[in-house]
DNA sequence: TCCCTAGTTGGTAGTTACTACCATAACGGT
DNA sequence: ACCGTTATGGTAGTAACTACCAACTAGGGA
């Protein structure tokens, strides 16, 4: 029962390597000019096992690994709460803590973040591909709240909410996006929440 | 100033032919498995003149055309009314005037639209699209609801309450797409609406 | 310590969506 | 009848993937 392999390290260390070098290759000239044969050379590995690592060039951006973190957290809040309630907070409470409570201290984490979401707005490609994301954050979430009680109707119910929310949330990142990570992202989630359900998210 | 040209009735006329022997296709076998030179040389012409038509092999079923008429009727209503309302209201509505009040009569549009849902939802690349697609209707809705008064905070509350109402509306339809349009379309979509708001939008 | 299995990587060849670039033919107004 | 515009076709090319097969290497057991 000892942890990681070498081998699994190993492969975890090139994903991460990979990854890192796409990032600074799309940001410098662009996700459209990148091939993944320039992927691919710049981390000193074949086409081959880029793929191996990344099934799409998209999924070079997107890594999306929050879905956990926002079910399991939505799980954590009171059950009867509002449903929008309960989502939307969620979101603002989980955003504070990754990205901090403010603009103070530059994180590496907020940096990576935000040039994800730069990538994203603007390469429609991306785009597409994460709004299509947040359809699996949706279903998370859905999930979440329903616990295991399989009724359709509050399914039904669950998944519109939740998708609401999600959407407000999207609006709140592009915001944030254009002014480069300037405003308080918290702040600008909940604000886009509460203009959408006139309600306080806080 | 005479109506439409001799050639302007032909392209339309085979625009219009090759996506119907496209969506044909893709129905019969699948959207993954029909190649645009399938759908080229079902229609009699070269894989050149499909693109020349759509841009992408994802238009052939996206064509969503509803933008202006959703911008039309959100703009004609009282601009005193909240946002919310005043989306999701034109939603239910136009829906209804589209696909008729009830499952009654089988109309052709209705069918058609059925269709592109069922495509739509099963295939990712597909879904991915639309989802980016309501991103330029959220545009549309978020310029009709603002008018001509360029308040950034006020365009910020109506993105936010634009992408909401949509992805209620969105999973309105999925839901409507799974269960073969056998619900009635407006009122599905007046209870993801009522589910996410909590407010009256019959 | 020595295999033997299994997983990681690489190479080759192919499919498919999509894009210039140029040629041809037909339409529309003069 | 003539000529610019426009729809269409052909050729060649790029790039994102996808089998299929070969080589190497780590891990676990004999």
């Amino acid at each position: 029962m000892n942890g990681p392999n070498l081998r699994e390290r190993r492969r975890a260390e090139t994903r991460r390597l990979i990854q890192s070098r796409a990032m600074r290759l799309f940001v410098e000239h662009g996700y459209d000019a990148t091939t993944v044969t320039d992927v691919a050379r710049a981390s000193g590995v074949s086409p081959m096992t880029v793929y191996r690592h990344f099934p799409t060039k998209e999924d070079l951006v997107l890594h999306d690994r929050y879905d956990d973190l926002l079910a399991e957290r939505v799980a954590a809040r009171p059950a009867d709460e509002p449903v929008v309630l309960r989502i939307g907070r969620t979101l603002v409470d989980a955003t504070r803590s990754l990205v901090g409570p403010a603009e103070g201290a530059p994180s590496a984490e907020r940096d990576l973040l935000l040039a994800r979401l730069r990538l994203m707005v603007d390469t429609p490609a991306l785009r597409a591909r994460h709004l299509d994301s947040q359809y699996a954050t949706q279903k998370a979430v859905v999930d979440a709240v329903l616990g295991d009680t399989p009724d359709p109707e509050a399914e039904f119910r669950a998944q519109a909410a939740a998708g609401a929310c999600l959407a407000a949330l999207h609006v709140a990142l592009v915001r944030w996006a254009r002014e480069d990570g300037r405003p308080d992202l918290p702040g600008l989630i909940a604000a886009a929440l509460a203009a959408a359900f006139d309600d306080d998210f806080g």
